[in-house]
DNA sequence: TCAAAAGTGTTGAACATACACCCATGT
DNA sequence: ACATGGGTGTATGTTCAACACTTTTGA
């Protein structure tokens, strides 16, 4: 190719949601050199020269969680490519966003000083770049795919029951659903989740039985009609 | 920025989509220049240096469609960037979707030999590159967008009837609608459609209302309910 | 007067919310 | 026994698909 061609530095950026406690929390890394140095910074880094975007994306989340993409859910979220939204130059960001369910106190990555899990809400500090909007998207993202997919079980471990999988979309959504309905409604949509078998005690009471997550499912209607549920 | 960072050509492609007659076409360039000479191609072209990449695209769409962006829906679709989907080098290309009324023939770009509006179905002959790719997903994100969005109104005029926007739906989702229950439903989902006071009776019969895009509205429950509608 | 398309009224079925009620376990 | 959460049954209200019917034009 010829230099002539405009060119541009691209690289990935990770939106990765969890559920900690009462939280939906994404994965944050203090930025050790600038720009922006001392921020929090969503996770991200170059795409190499033959990689594939997921695959970076892919590399990233691995380095960046120390886990395998196996179990978490990938996808491209959006691309961002601003001339200025990078002072050192032009480079096109393409985000991707991962559910995963709750896991270990993250391992700093190389290039940070530190890495957590970053309540989002209203008022968290501000983070680098343009990371707030890209970190917005994702939420949005997020809130909209649990209406009308059945992707919620992605933020639950391999093993889980009704009431986790209920928490998911309480916590995501800030509102209060009924354990009966909710249950009857997760339960008989074909696909939505699958039952091992298994039963657990861990949330106290009745024992309740595990499930997996099922096939993905696009829900018609959704699962929750706004408005009709209390904050 | 140092020249050690990996760099790549970052392009645009646009699907654009429109109804014409009974079909749901998409805009494609005849490429005058290896690779793929001679082949249907999506339009799009390189982001200039100082370009954001809604820009680019906005650019393009007046380049090939010879009309400035008001009235044409255009939103991000995708990013796509396999190492080996341009045999001319690394090109990252940030795919836009527009949605469009029906549109005079095409003029021809400065570097394609010939545009024309392309039926999209199981059996036009394939695109160069990676573009039947891109077009599977901008047609995807079409249909969808349709079950839960007012978007239809889109691919109509400035003004239009009920029966015009009904058979948006009909062509896109391949489907046939009972006019008067989708009548009631359009007109009655606040911020769907505005009446613009006028009539017309430009397809027959009794002469219809006028509605202008209202707000930008999602449904929940969506329009159309999967499995309740004659093929 | 007839054909064609717009638009309104109505009804039976499907579904959702709310909640009464019973089940199975730990303490 | 009782508290805690799991899970089922059911009534009441809303929404929807189907279609009978009226309205307004052109031929």
């Amino acid at each position: 190719m010829a230099t002539s061609l405009p060119v541009a530095a691209v690289a990935v950026d990770l939106v990765i949601l969890t559920l900690r406690g009462e939280d939906l929390c994404t994965l944050v890394v203090r930025r050790g050199i600038p720009p922006f140095e001392g921020r929090w910074a969503l996770p991200g880094g170059f795409v190499l020269p033959d990689e594939d975007l997921v695959e970076a994306a892919t590399r990233e989340l691995g380095e960046e969680t120390g886990l395998s993409a196996r179990r978490i859910h990938l996808e491209q979220l959006a691309t961002y490519g601003t001339p200025d939204r990078d002072p050192r130059g032009r480079v096109v960001s393409v985000a991707y966003l991962a559910l995963a369910p709750d896991l270990p106190v993250p391992v700093a990555g190389s290039d940070a000083s530190g890495a957590t899990w970053l309540p989002v809400g209203p008022s968290h500090e501000p983070l680098a770049f343009d990371h707030e909007r890209i970190l917005h998207d994702g939420v949005e993202r997020a809130r909209s795919k649990l209406e009308y997919t059945s992707l919620g079980t992605a933020f639950c471990a391999p093993e889980f029951t009704i009431a986790e999988l209920r928490r998911v979309y309480e916590v995501v959504w800030g509102v209060s659903l009924d354990p009966r309905n909710f249950h009857r409604k997760v339960t008989t949509t074909a696909g939505f989740v699958a039952p091992t078998g298994a039963k657990t005690a861990r949330d106290g009471g009745r024992p309740a039985q595990l499930f997996r997550t099922g096939e993905a499912v696009t829900l018609s209607p959704p699962l929750l009609r706004p408005g009709h549920h209390r904050a």
